[in-house]
DNA sequence: TTGACGCCCATAAAAGCCCATGCTATCCCA
DNA sequence: TGGGATAGCATGGGCTTTTATGGGCGTCAA
Protein backbone atom coordinates (compact mmCIF):
# COMPACT_ATOMS: atom_id res chain seq x y z
CA UNK A 1 0.00 0.00 0.00
CA UNK A 2 1.23 3.78 -0.49
CA UNK A 3 1.41 6.11 1.63
CA UNK A 4 0.42 9.68 0.31
CA UNK A 5 -0.21 11.20 3.62
CA UNK A 6 -1.11 14.93 3.20
CA UNK A 7 -3.58 15.86 0.86
CA UNK A 8 -5.88 13.45 1.21
CA UNK A 9 -7.62 15.51 3.31
CA UNK A 10 -8.90 18.43 1.48
CA UNK A 11 -10.43 18.47 -2.35
CA UNK A 12 -7.68 20.54 -4.11
CA UNK A 13 -7.10 21.28 -7.50
CA UNK A 14 -9.30 20.74 -10.80
CA UNK A 15 -9.85 18.42 -13.48
CA UNK A 16 -11.91 17.89 -16.66
CA UNK A 17 -13.30 15.03 -17.65
CA UNK A 18 -15.30 13.64 -20.47
CA UNK A 19 -18.56 11.54 -20.38
CA UNK A 20 -18.49 8.61 -22.34
CA UNK A 21 -21.44 7.00 -24.54
CA UNK A 22 -23.00 5.45 -21.39
CA UNK A 23 -23.27 8.82 -19.81
CA UNK A 24 -20.50 7.43 -17.47
CA UNK A 25 -17.40 10.09 -16.03
CA UNK A 26 -14.59 8.87 -13.73
CA UNK A 27 -14.27 11.04 -10.22
CA UNK A 28 -10.67 12.48 -10.10
CA UNK A 29 -8.46 9.66 -8.16
CA UNK A 30 -7.22 12.23 -5.92
CA UNK A 31 -11.27 13.34 -5.00
CA UNK A 32 -11.80 9.27 -4.73
CA UNK A 33 -8.64 9.47 -2.33
CA UNK A 34 -10.45 11.84 0.00
CA UNK A 35 -14.14 10.32 -0.38
CA UNK A 36 -12.69 6.81 0.76
CA UNK A 37 -10.85 8.31 3.84
CA UNK A 38 -14.16 10.38 4.47
CA UNK A 39 -15.87 6.54 4.10
CA UNK A 40 -18.45 7.78 2.46
CA UNK A 41 -19.87 4.76 0.14
CA UNK A 42 -20.86 6.41 -3.59
CA UNK A 43 -21.17 10.61 -3.87
CA UNK A 44 -23.65 12.94 -2.17
CA UNK A 45 -24.64 15.87 -4.89
CA UNK A 46 -27.10 18.24 -4.83
CA UNK A 47 -26.92 21.73 -6.94
CA UNK A 48 -25.78 24.42 -6.09
CA UNK A 49 -27.55 27.19 -4.58
CA UNK A 50 -25.81 30.37 -6.11
CA UNK A 51 -24.29 29.45 -9.34
CA UNK A 52 -24.91 26.71 -12.38
CA UNK A 53 -22.63 23.86 -10.61
CA UNK A 54 -23.19 20.64 -8.05
CA UNK A 55 -21.84 20.28 -4.71
CA UNK A 56 -20.25 17.10 -3.97
CA UNK A 57 -18.53 15.41 -0.92
CA UNK A 58 -18.99 12.86 1.44
CA UNK A 59 -20.05 12.79 5.23
CA UNK A 60 -18.34 16.07 5.65
CA UNK A 61 -20.81 18.09 3.51
CA UNK A 62 -23.77 15.85 4.90
CA UNK A 63 -23.09 16.52 8.31
CA UNK A 64 -22.43 20.37 6.98
CA UNK A 65 -25.95 21.00 5.99
CA UNK A 66 -27.28 18.75 8.55
CA UNK A 67 -26.23 21.20 10.78
CA UNK A 68 -27.30 24.48 8.73
CA UNK A 69 -30.61 22.86 8.75
CA UNK A 70 -30.47 22.00 12.24
CA UNK A 71 -29.55 25.98 12.81
CA UNK A 72 -33.02 26.79 12.42
CA UNK A 73 -36.09 26.70 14.77
CA UNK A 74 -37.89 23.17 13.79
CA UNK A 75 -40.81 23.80 12.21
CA UNK A 76 -39.78 26.89 11.20
CA UNK A 77 -40.38 28.61 7.09
CA UNK A 78 -36.68 28.81 6.90
CA UNK A 79 -36.12 25.21 8.04
CA UNK A 80 -38.50 23.94 5.53
CA UNK A 81 -37.07 25.87 2.56
CA UNK A 82 -32.97 25.06 3.01
CA UNK A 83 -34.32 21.17 3.76
CA UNK A 84 -36.27 21.43 0.65
CA UNK A 85 -33.98 23.16 -1.29
CA UNK A 86 -30.69 21.13 0.06
CA UNK A 87 -31.87 17.67 0.81
CA UNK A 88 -35.12 17.64 -1.73
CA UNK A 89 -32.54 17.70 -4.98
CA UNK A 90 -30.01 16.10 -3.37
CA UNK A 91 -28.68 12.24 -4.89
CA UNK A 92 -26.98 9.79 -3.58
CA UNK A 93 -24.67 8.24 -6.87
CA UNK A 94 -22.76 4.83 -6.39
CA UNK A 95 -19.46 4.47 -8.53
CA UNK A 96 -18.23 1.54 -10.79
CA UNK A 97 -15.74 -0.29 -10.11
CA UNK A 98 -13.41 1.99 -11.64
CA UNK A 99 -14.62 4.94 -9.99
CA UNK A 100 -17.20 6.43 -12.35
CA UNK A 101 -20.43 7.83 -12.15
CA UNK A 102 -23.37 8.56 -14.51
CA UNK A 103 -24.83 12.28 -13.63
CA UNK A 104 -29.21 11.80 -13.18
CA UNK A 105 -30.91 14.30 -16.04
CA UNK A 106 -31.63 16.35 -13.66
CA UNK A 107 -28.34 16.78 -12.32
CA UNK A 108 -26.98 17.33 -16.21
CA UNK A 109 -30.16 20.06 -16.36
CA UNK A 110 -29.49 22.23 -13.65
CA UNK A 111 -25.44 22.39 -14.04
CA UNK A 112 -26.01 22.93 -18.31
CA UNK A 113 -23.43 19.75 -18.51
CA UNK A 114 -23.25 17.86 -21.96
CA UNK A 115 -20.35 16.35 -23.08
CA UNK A 116 -17.74 17.53 -20.10
CA UNK A 117 -17.76 18.16 -17.20
CA UNK A 118 -14.40 19.98 -14.65
CA UNK A 119 -14.57 18.82 -11.51
CA UNK A 120 -12.78 21.65 -8.72
CA UNK A 121 -11.96 21.01 -5.29
CA UNK A 122 -13.19 23.35 -2.70
CA UNK A 123 -11.90 21.89 0.78
CA UNK A 124 -14.28 20.08 2.43
CA UNK A 125 -16.28 19.39 -0.95
CA UNK A 126 -16.26 19.42 -4.43
CA UNK A 127 -18.28 21.26 -7.30
CA UNK A 128 -19.13 19.57 -10.65
CA UNK A 129 -19.73 22.21 -13.51
CA UNK A 130 -19.59 22.84 -17.35
CA UNK A 131 -16.07 23.62 -17.73
CA UNK A 132 -17.19 27.14 -19.71
CA UNK A 133 -19.08 27.95 -17.05
CA UNK A 134 -16.24 27.22 -14.58
CA UNK A 135 -13.28 29.65 -16.24
CA UNK A 136 -16.00 31.85 -16.14
CA UNK A 137 -16.75 31.89 -12.05
CA UNK A 138 -12.90 31.36 -11.62
CA UNK A 139 -11.77 34.72 -12.88
CA UNK A 140 -14.91 36.22 -10.62
CA UNK A 141 -13.73 35.02 -8.01
CA UNK A 142 -10.39 35.94 -8.16
CA UNK A 143 -11.07 39.32 -8.86
CA UNK A 144 -12.80 39.20 -5.34
CA UNK A 145 -9.74 37.36 -3.62
CA UNK A 146 -7.81 40.13 -5.09
CA UNK A 147 -9.85 43.26 -4.15
CA UNK A 148 -10.24 41.61 -0.58
CA UNK A 149 -6.43 41.72 -0.42
CA UNK A 150 -6.47 45.26 -1.31
CA UNK A 151 -8.33 45.98 1.16
CA UNK A 152 -6.10 44.00 3.67
CA UNK A 153 -3.69 45.94 2.87
CA UNK A 154 -4.91 49.06 2.75
CA UNK A 155 -6.21 48.50 6.24
CA UNK A 156 -2.61 47.59 7.26
CA UNK A 157 -1.08 50.80 5.79
CA UNK A 158 -4.02 52.87 7.58
CA UNK A 159 -3.21 51.35 10.89
CA UNK A 160 0.73 51.27 10.85
CA UNK A 161 1.69 54.83 9.69
CA UNK A 162 5.06 55.04 11.56
CA UNK A 163 6.93 51.54 10.97
CA UNK A 164 9.33 51.61 13.96
CA UNK A 165 10.69 48.43 14.23
CA UNK A 166 12.89 48.40 11.17
CA UNK A 167 16.14 48.68 11.84
CA UNK A 168 19.25 48.83 9.58
CA UNK B 1 28.36 16.07 8.11
CA UNK B 2 27.38 19.82 6.56
CA UNK B 3 26.55 22.71 8.69
CA UNK B 4 23.68 24.53 6.34
CA UNK B 5 22.14 25.07 10.33
CA UNK B 6 20.09 27.90 9.76
CA UNK B 7 18.02 28.39 7.17
CA UNK B 8 16.14 25.17 7.85
CA UNK B 9 14.04 26.36 9.20
CA UNK B 10 12.86 29.51 6.37
CA UNK B 11 13.32 29.27 2.59
CA UNK B 12 16.15 31.26 1.41
CA UNK B 13 17.61 32.46 -1.42
CA UNK B 14 17.30 31.42 -4.92
CA UNK B 15 18.18 28.83 -7.83
CA UNK B 16 17.79 28.33 -11.25
CA UNK B 17 16.85 24.42 -12.62
CA UNK B 18 15.85 23.30 -16.04
CA UNK B 19 13.02 21.03 -16.75
CA UNK B 20 14.03 17.67 -18.17
CA UNK B 21 12.34 16.02 -21.48
CA UNK B 22 9.69 14.69 -19.19
CA UNK B 23 9.02 17.94 -17.96
CA UNK B 24 10.61 17.26 -14.63
CA UNK B 25 12.37 19.90 -12.55
CA UNK B 26 14.33 19.34 -8.73
CA UNK B 27 13.31 21.11 -5.90
CA UNK B 28 16.41 22.86 -4.69
CA UNK B 29 17.99 20.66 -1.78
CA UNK B 30 18.32 23.44 0.86
CA UNK B 31 13.89 23.77 -0.37
CA UNK B 32 13.41 20.10 0.54
CA UNK B 33 15.35 20.58 3.67
CA UNK B 34 12.90 23.20 5.17
CA UNK B 35 9.90 20.47 3.54
CA UNK B 36 10.68 17.74 5.33
CA UNK B 37 11.13 19.63 8.45
CA UNK B 38 7.35 21.04 7.50
CA UNK B 39 6.77 17.06 7.50
CA UNK B 40 4.95 17.73 4.40
CA UNK B 41 5.01 14.83 1.67
CA UNK B 42 5.03 16.72 -1.91
CA UNK B 43 4.64 19.97 -2.74
CA UNK B 44 1.18 22.83 -2.30
CA UNK B 45 1.54 25.16 -5.12
CA UNK B 46 -0.97 27.83 -6.20
CA UNK B 47 -0.58 30.31 -8.63
CA UNK B 48 0.13 34.03 -7.19
CA UNK B 49 -2.78 35.94 -7.68
CA UNK B 50 -0.97 39.22 -8.27
CA UNK B 51 1.95 37.83 -10.41
CA UNK B 52 2.88 35.27 -12.77
CA UNK B 53 4.72 33.00 -10.38
CA UNK B 54 3.22 30.23 -8.04
CA UNK B 55 2.83 30.22 -4.25
CA UNK B 56 5.05 26.86 -2.79
CA UNK B 57 5.20 25.02 0.55
CA UNK B 58 3.76 22.90 2.74
CA UNK B 59 1.63 23.02 5.87
CA UNK B 60 2.37 26.75 6.77
CA UNK B 61 0.85 27.76 4.00
CA UNK B 62 -2.20 25.26 2.96
CA UNK B 63 -2.80 26.46 7.25
CA UNK B 64 -2.43 30.15 5.63
CA UNK B 65 -4.96 29.66 3.22
CA UNK B 66 -7.15 27.10 5.12
CA UNK B 67 -7.52 29.95 7.78
CA UNK B 68 -8.74 32.62 5.32
CA UNK B 69 -11.44 30.33 3.76
CA UNK B 70 -12.43 29.45 7.66
CA UNK B 71 -12.75 33.21 8.60
CA UNK B 72 -16.34 32.72 6.56
CA UNK B 73 -18.87 30.79 7.80
CA UNK B 74 -19.63 27.57 6.34
CA UNK B 75 -21.78 27.40 3.48
CA UNK B 76 -21.52 30.99 2.24
CA UNK B 77 -21.13 32.35 -0.95
CA UNK B 78 -17.86 34.15 -0.07
CA UNK B 79 -16.42 31.48 1.57
CA UNK B 80 -17.13 29.19 -2.14
CA UNK B 81 -15.77 31.93 -3.88
CA UNK B 82 -12.77 32.09 -1.98
CA UNK B 83 -11.91 28.16 -2.00
CA UNK B 84 -12.50 28.27 -5.70
CA UNK B 85 -9.64 30.99 -6.12
CA UNK B 86 -7.38 29.84 -3.36
CA UNK B 87 -8.18 25.52 -3.53
CA UNK B 88 -9.26 25.22 -6.60
CA UNK B 89 -6.14 26.76 -8.40
CA UNK B 90 -4.06 24.76 -5.98
CA UNK B 91 -2.28 21.61 -6.69
CA UNK B 92 -0.27 19.48 -4.37
CA UNK B 93 2.42 17.75 -6.44
CA UNK B 94 4.37 14.71 -5.17
CA UNK B 95 7.80 14.47 -5.40
CA UNK B 96 9.47 11.40 -7.07
CA UNK B 97 12.58 9.99 -5.03
CA UNK B 98 14.96 12.40 -6.60
CA UNK B 99 12.72 15.42 -5.02
CA UNK B 100 11.20 16.29 -8.77
CA UNK B 101 8.11 17.69 -9.19
CA UNK B 102 6.21 17.39 -12.24
CA UNK B 103 4.10 21.01 -13.04
CA UNK B 104 0.99 20.63 -14.57
CA UNK B 105 0.44 22.78 -17.79
CA UNK B 106 -2.23 25.08 -16.04
CA UNK B 107 0.38 25.73 -13.67
CA UNK B 108 3.25 26.20 -16.25
CA UNK B 109 0.99 28.77 -18.09
CA UNK B 110 0.24 30.88 -15.44
CA UNK B 111 3.46 31.40 -14.39
CA UNK B 112 4.68 31.71 -17.84
CA UNK B 113 6.91 28.41 -17.15
CA UNK B 114 8.48 26.87 -20.64
CA UNK B 115 12.64 25.17 -20.23
CA UNK B 116 13.66 26.63 -16.88
CA UNK B 117 11.94 27.79 -13.77
CA UNK B 118 14.07 30.37 -11.06
CA UNK B 119 13.08 29.09 -6.95
CA UNK B 120 13.01 32.08 -5.25
CA UNK B 121 12.85 31.79 -1.28
CA UNK B 122 10.65 34.30 0.33
CA UNK B 123 10.85 32.95 4.52
CA UNK B 124 7.68 30.92 5.47
CA UNK B 125 7.10 30.08 1.61
CA UNK B 126 8.85 30.52 -1.85
CA UNK B 127 7.88 31.31 -5.23
CA UNK B 128 8.48 29.35 -8.84
CA UNK B 129 8.65 31.60 -11.92
CA UNK B 130 10.21 32.39 -15.44
CA UNK B 131 13.58 33.30 -14.62
CA UNK B 132 13.17 36.91 -17.21
CA UNK B 133 10.06 37.46 -14.79
CA UNK B 134 11.99 36.60 -11.94
CA UNK B 135 15.01 39.34 -12.69
CA UNK B 136 12.66 42.14 -13.45
CA UNK B 137 10.30 41.40 -10.55
CA UNK B 138 13.65 41.89 -8.39
CA UNK B 139 14.78 44.61 -8.96
CA UNK B 140 11.05 46.13 -8.73
CA UNK B 141 11.12 44.89 -5.04
CA UNK B 142 14.26 46.32 -4.27
CA UNK B 143 13.32 50.19 -5.83
CA UNK B 144 10.81 49.46 -3.18
CA UNK B 145 12.71 49.01 -0.20
CA UNK B 146 14.71 51.76 -1.38
CA UNK B 147 12.49 53.98 -1.31
CA UNK B 148 10.96 52.70 2.07
CA UNK B 149 14.69 52.92 3.54
CA UNK B 150 14.58 56.79 2.38
CA UNK B 151 11.21 57.14 3.84
CA UNK B 152 12.05 55.81 7.34
CA UNK B 153 15.33 58.09 7.25
CA UNK B 154 13.86 60.75 6.63
CA UNK B 155 11.50 60.48 8.74
CA UNK B 156 13.87 59.76 11.23
CA UNK B 157 15.84 62.76 10.43
CA UNK B 158 12.39 64.84 11.06
CA UNK B 159 12.16 63.45 14.37
CA UNK B 160 15.59 64.18 15.78
CA UNK B 161 16.67 67.23 14.07
CA UNK B 162 19.77 66.71 16.61
CA UNK B 163 21.29 63.72 15.88
CA UNK B 164 21.82 62.74 20.18
CA UNK B 165 19.84 60.61 21.45
CA UNK B 166 19.52 58.24 17.81
CA UNK B 167 20.13 54.75 18.71
CA UNK B 168 21.37 52.91 16.15
C1' DT C 1 -37.81 -8.12 -24.96
C1' DT C 2 -35.64 -4.13 -24.10
C1' DG C 3 -33.29 -0.98 -21.73
C1' DA C 4 -30.85 0.52 -17.52
C1' DC C 5 -27.27 -0.72 -14.72
C1' DG C 6 -23.55 -3.41 -12.52
C1' DC C 7 -19.27 -5.97 -13.31
C1' DC C 8 -15.28 -7.35 -16.00
C1' DC C 9 -11.52 -6.68 -19.23
C1' DA C 10 -8.71 -3.84 -22.78
C1' DT C 11 -5.71 0.10 -23.96
C1' DA C 12 -3.12 4.30 -24.37
C1' DA C 13 -1.21 7.98 -22.07
C1' DA C 14 0.48 9.94 -17.91
C1' DA C 15 2.79 9.60 -13.69
C1' DG C 16 5.80 7.21 -10.52
C1' DC C 17 10.06 4.32 -9.42
C1' DC C 18 14.70 2.81 -9.75
C1' DC C 19 19.36 3.14 -11.44
C1' DA C 20 23.08 5.80 -14.02
C1' DT C 21 26.02 9.92 -15.09
C1' DG C 22 28.48 14.11 -14.63
C1' DC C 23 29.69 18.03 -11.93
C1' DT C 24 31.21 20.47 -7.93
C1' DA C 25 32.52 21.28 -3.48
C1' DT C 26 34.30 19.12 0.49
C1' DC C 27 37.23 16.16 3.10
C1' DC C 28 41.24 13.49 4.22
C1' DC C 29 45.72 12.02 4.36
C1' DA C 30 50.26 11.84 2.72
C1' DT D 1 49.56 22.04 1.34
C1' DG D 2 48.03 19.82 -2.45
C1' DG D 3 45.67 16.43 -4.87
C1' DG D 4 42.99 12.44 -5.09
C1' DA D 5 38.95 10.34 -2.96
C1' DT D 6 34.13 11.20 -1.71
C1' DA D 7 29.60 12.68 -1.01
C1' DG D 8 25.68 15.58 -2.36
C1' DC D 9 23.01 17.20 -6.05
C1' DA D 10 20.98 18.21 -10.58
C1' DT D 11 19.84 15.75 -14.57
C1' DG D 12 18.81 11.80 -17.79
C1' DG D 13 16.66 7.34 -19.32
C1' DG D 14 14.15 3.15 -19.14
C1' DC D 15 10.63 0.41 -17.03
C1' DT D 16 6.37 -0.31 -14.14
C1' DT D 17 2.01 1.20 -12.32
C1' DT D 18 -2.02 4.17 -12.24
C1' DT D 19 -5.65 6.35 -14.41
C1' DA D 20 -8.99 7.82 -17.67
C1' DT D 21 -11.66 5.99 -21.10
C1' DG D 22 -13.85 2.53 -24.21
C1' DG D 23 -16.55 -1.53 -24.91
C1' DG D 24 -18.68 -6.34 -23.99
C1' DC D 25 -21.69 -9.33 -21.32
C1' DG D 26 -25.00 -10.80 -17.88
C1' DT D 27 -28.84 -9.59 -14.69
C1' DC D 28 -32.96 -7.73 -13.15
C1' DA D 29 -37.12 -5.38 -13.71
C1' DA D 30 -40.71 -3.11 -16.35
Amino acid sequence: MRVKVASVERYVSHFTHRLDAKGRVSIPASFRAVLARDGFEGLYVHPSLDVAALDCGGHRLLAEIHALIAGFPPYSEERDAFALALEGTSEVLKADTEGRIILTDTLKLSAGITAEVTFVGLGEKFQIGEPGRFHAHLEEAKSRVRDFRKQLSARHAAETPLRQGARE
